[in-house]
DNA sequence: TTCGTAGTTTATAATGATTCTAAATAGGTG
DNA sequence: CACCTATTTAGAATCATTATAAACTACGAA
């Protein structure tokens, strides 16, 4: 299993459930954005077997520490997660509560003028909401 | 009292609580960011009053929809709002969980190359997550 | 291989923000 | 004033998330 080592490098015991949740997530072409809740039904799907909720939040919390999630800041009442954790930004579709990846080199150099003291800046993260 | 017109024109009728809410994020000179939770301890305080939290959380929603409030897009447990209306961007303290504004001329410009077909830009936001 | 221990998983309870409900109250118009 | 509708309110309901505590598992050491 190839998830095998990237969990035990990261200090993660390569459980059954985690193995299982490293499928759903990461074995696919394409990165995603998911709720919680998303997670839960698509595993159900996938892997034909249910993970406890809590175990669910526990690993994805984990790892998004880790470094292989990022949470999406938006303004919702479910956290966004996203499977792609390279630099980049979205797109906020209001009316279909749809986020659209918006990658870095879609978006003109940002240049933050202001400093705050004793602060280092960690992220820069546009959101571009859409309407008809 | 200056915000009775500006209630009614909104189609709002100017209630007490309305006029106490107004009192309180708006008879300032700084703008700033809060949650419902933190309103309301500030009502308390400021109006020595107490508004049911139903209401506050109506007449929050109620001023959000027409443009005198702005819900900041961050992952928190609770909704922030902030009462600088105006096109800006956001700070955000990791590690003290606060705020900061960033105004649109302490960022340069922002260009988004993709489009989307059928939608169109409402707005562009920033967010500078900030570590020591 | 077996053991021991710390890390994990799980069902369930607890929490906490937000929304709903239904009854009481207040604005505004005739 | 009289009426009708908007608004307020306390409290219940909801829903995402976190905590709890018991059962289970990975894995290094003996």
């Amino acid at each position: 299993m190839k998830y095998i080592e990237k969990l035990r490098n990261s200090g993660l015991r390569p459980t059954k459930q985690r193995l299982q949740i490293c499928e759903v997530l990461f074995n696919t072409e394409k990165t995603f954005h998911f709720t919680i809740n998303e997670l839960n039904q698509k595993i159900k799907r996938q892997i034909n077997n249910k993970i406890s909720l809590a175990t669910i939040y526990n690993t994805v919390h984990a790892f998004e520490k880790k470094g292989y999630l990022k949470q999406i800041p938006i303004n919702s009442n479910q956290t966004y997660f996203d499977t792609n954790v390279s630099h980049h930004h979205h797109f906020y579709d209001l009316k279909d509560e749809k986020l659209i990846d918006l990658e870095n080199s879609d978006v003109g150099p940002i240049n933050i003028l202001k400093k705050i003291n004793g602060k280092k800046i960690k992220s820069v993260e546009v959101l571009v909401k859409l309407e008809d």
